[in-house]
RNA sequence: GCCACCCUAGCUCAGAUGGUAGAGCAACGCAUUCGUAAUGCGUGGGUCGAGGGUUCGAGUCCCUUGGGUGGCUCCA
């Protein structure tokens, strides 16, 4: 008999060689059919592989991301023994499951597959599903892996295969389809229910830019077709509300082929929107004590030689400035620090001076790879809601808080209450690719852990991703449809007051180095409205809004009445627009409706007699009548 | 940058196998002065992303190039 520890701690006793089915089926029928996998002592097992010591068991369910993990990837090899029986001489590169579903890369040879041939595959899928055919996991030799993927001809597996130790080999075979794979799986095909294959793409074999590009084939997967319908359902919304699309249709912003990629073009509702969002930061700068300044496009090359950015970046960005004189050269600024390091450097400081915060809303161009242009979140041109404070080692903490401080009150301004901190630190295996000394690198880690704590900010820390320069902070933020987008960042540098010889003199009055802090709350302008209009789906914040209010007359005898109405709220400080096309009022209201105008004053005989407006709510319809100003003011006392 | 796919009127899209382009919406004109998501009728608009080639003939086939989409790699 072994003993089996279960999660809310129970024990219970089994014979030795049980399944975690087995034991699912001794607690609930139910349960049973909704088993997976299992965790077993930490490590995730096969349902159906035999426990024969006393072990701590967590079953897991579609419930939990291990369950699906297990779900997709039983079903990247279902997509896989589809393909091998429709495409016979298929190779096989990897197929794991990710957050939303699971891929295969494969190499199909001369033969190509196109999104046309998803269907036709799916098809296979849901037959071979139906089988119900079990996963069955076997150890093998290497010599005996080696040998069957050589019969096969798969050089992939074979390349897979060679980092693998002798012993620790298995084989998952379902059907007549046998895979290389570590598992776990499904206790067979016909949980496999609703099976979407969602795209087919390009991917190198490892990664590697310099290998064989394979065909991946994406895919997703569920137990129940109401999921994926849910799922589809997502995807579609989704859709509608992409920055790309939205942008176009509310006039927000353009790209230009003459202009050129990834150079946006901001029209000029979109520059209203953005404009209010720099004022207000702007403004909440200004309490905390930041100074404003400006800076110019382009900077010598010199100054990028002496921050470092040119010999890590300059090949492949943008190539520097000729001018008439001979060898000299200008670079479009990539970063705005090396222009604040020297406004900091241009006179000397005494300890008393700092912190020393100063911002700037810095546009820098930097060439993206052309695949890598996206709307407006990776472009090649951008605007930084930059600023770099300057401050001793021991202000590091309280000007940590002072920035996380700020870029809360930013995201919950915006209606972003979901969102954690990611927290880069150093490598701890390889401290050799950092810059800095270690009691610095302890010191501001300590700073930025301690900062986050005390304001209760969610953090995940990452070892290793920290930049070489320092630590930092990373506002991970979930956006109305679940999905995280990066946006504010904080960092901590060493490097740059260190390049730039930066110093303030101490109460000891010795010479020290200052430590630098980059941050910027909102990360760039067009990364955040980008996300804002994903976010809002285009209904923004009325104090954001480009036009608040559209006023639409019934008739055109309306219009003197209309632009009285108009002049009443231009002097409460309220935007918007008179419709004055001879149009029906239903054609108004619908174009209204369109832009997403969040209210619509509606004035005919009634109204205009009345001394009101008809108000209507952008999305839910009719408000009722009322005076403008006692709707103009209920409407900004909501601001 | 790499792979695949795409680019036809302002927008959304039709245009088997090569025979010199079409719809809806928008625009413009006229009529309509209208009560909560499209008033009616009419008119104009395209060097088919650009350049080159094959062909008697190219939106359609080939090459080069610009731009986009989805991935991969990258991201100070």
């Amino acid at each position: 008999m072994i003993k089996i520890t279960f999660p809310d701690g129970t024990v219970r006793e089994y014979e030795s060689g049980i399944t975690s089915m087995e034991i699912a089926k001794s607690i609930s029928e139910g349960l049973a059919r909704n088993v997976l996998s299992a965790k077993v002592n930490g490590e995730i097992w096969d349902a159906t592989r035999p426990i024969s010591n006393d072990s701590k068991l967590q079953l897991l369910t579609w419930d939990s991301p291990e369950g699906k993990a297990t779900f997709w990837h039983s079903s990247a090899h279902l997509m896989a023994e589809a393909l091998e029986i429709l495409y016979p001489e298929t190779k096989f590169g990897i197929g794991p499951p990710i957050e939303a579903g699971f891929y295969y890369d494969i190499d199909t040879g001369d033969h190509q597959i196109l999104l046309a041939d998803l269907p036709k595959i799916e098809a296979k899928m849901k037959e071979l599903a139906a089988n119900k055919s079990t996963y069955n996991r076997r150890v093998v030799s290497k010599s005996d892996a080696i040998e069957f993927f050589k019969e096969k001809e798969d050089e992939y597996k074979l390349e897979l295969i060679e980092d693998l130790e002798d012993g620790s080999i298995t084989f998952y075979q379902q059907g007549n389809f046998v895979d290389l794979c570590r598992g776990p799986h499904l206790p067979d095909t016909s949980k496999i229910k609703a099976i979407k294959l969602t795209n087919v793409a390009g991917a190198y074999w490892r990664g590697d830019e310099k290998r064989k590009m394979m065909t991946r084939i994406y895919g997703i997967t569920f137990p129940k077709q109401k999921e994926l319908t849910e799922y589809l359902e997502l995807v579609e919304e989704a859709k509608k509300r992409d920055h790309r699309k939205l942008g176009a249709e509310l006039e927000l912003f353009m790209f230009s082929d003459k202009v050129g990629a990834g150079l946006p073009i901001w029209l000029p509702k979109g520059t209203a929107l953005r404009s209010r969002l720099e004022d207000f930061l702007k403004e909440e700068q200004l309490k905390r004590n930041y100074q404003p300044v400006i800076t110019p496009h382009i900077g010598k090359k010199d100054l990028y030689v002496i921050s470092g950015h040119y010999e890590k970046y300059g090949q492949d960005s943008f190539h520097p400035i000729q001018t008439p004189r001979e060898g000299e050269e200008f670079l479009l600024k990539p970063m705005n620090c090396p222009h604040h390091c020297e406004i900091y450097g241009h006179k000397p400081h005494s300890y008393r001076d700092l912190p020393i915060r100063i911002a700037e809303f810095g546009t820098v161009y930097r060439y993206e790879q052309s695949g890598e242009l996206h709307g407006l979140s990776r472009v090649r041109g951008f605007t930084q809601d930059d600023a770099h404070i300057f401050c001793t080692p021991d202000q590091l903490k309280e000007e940590f808080l002072g920035v996380l401080d700020l870029t809360k009150l930013v995201l919950r301004k915006l209606g972003f209450d979901n969102y954690t901190a990611q927290i880069s630190l150093r490598d701890q295996e390889d401290k050799s690719k950092y810059i800095g000394s270690d009691e610095n690198w302890d010191r501001a880690e300590k700073a930025i852990i301690d900062a986050t704590g005390e304001v209760g900010l969610e953090t995940v820390i990452v070892h290793g991703e920290a930049a070489f320069y320092g630590p930092k902070l990373d506002f991970m933020v979930k956006d109305a449809l679940g999905r995280s987008w990066q946006l504010g960042t904080i960092q901590v540098d060493y490097n740059l007051p260190e390049r730039f010889q930066l110093e303030y003199i101490g109460s000891d009055n010795e010479a020290h180095r200052p430590v630098m802090i980059h941050r910027a709350p909102f990360g760039s302008m067009e990364r955040f409205i980008g996300v804002l209009i994903e976010h809002t789906a285009g209904k923004f914040p009325l104090w954001l809004t480009p036009e608040q209010y559209a006023i639409l007359p019934i008739s055109d005898q309306y219009l003197e009445y209309a632009n009285k109405v108009q002049a009443t709220l231009s002097t409460l400080g309220l935007r918007g627009y008179i419709d004055s096309r001879t149009e029906s009022i239903g054609r108004k209201i619908r174009d209204t409706e369109l832009n997403k105008v969040p209210y619509m004053l509606i004035v005919g005989e009634k109204e205009e007699s009345a001394g009101v407006v008809a108000v209507r709510k952008q999305g839910e319809g009719d408000q009722g009548a009322m005076k403008v100003e006692d709707w103009a003011i209920a409407l900004k006392s909501n601001m």
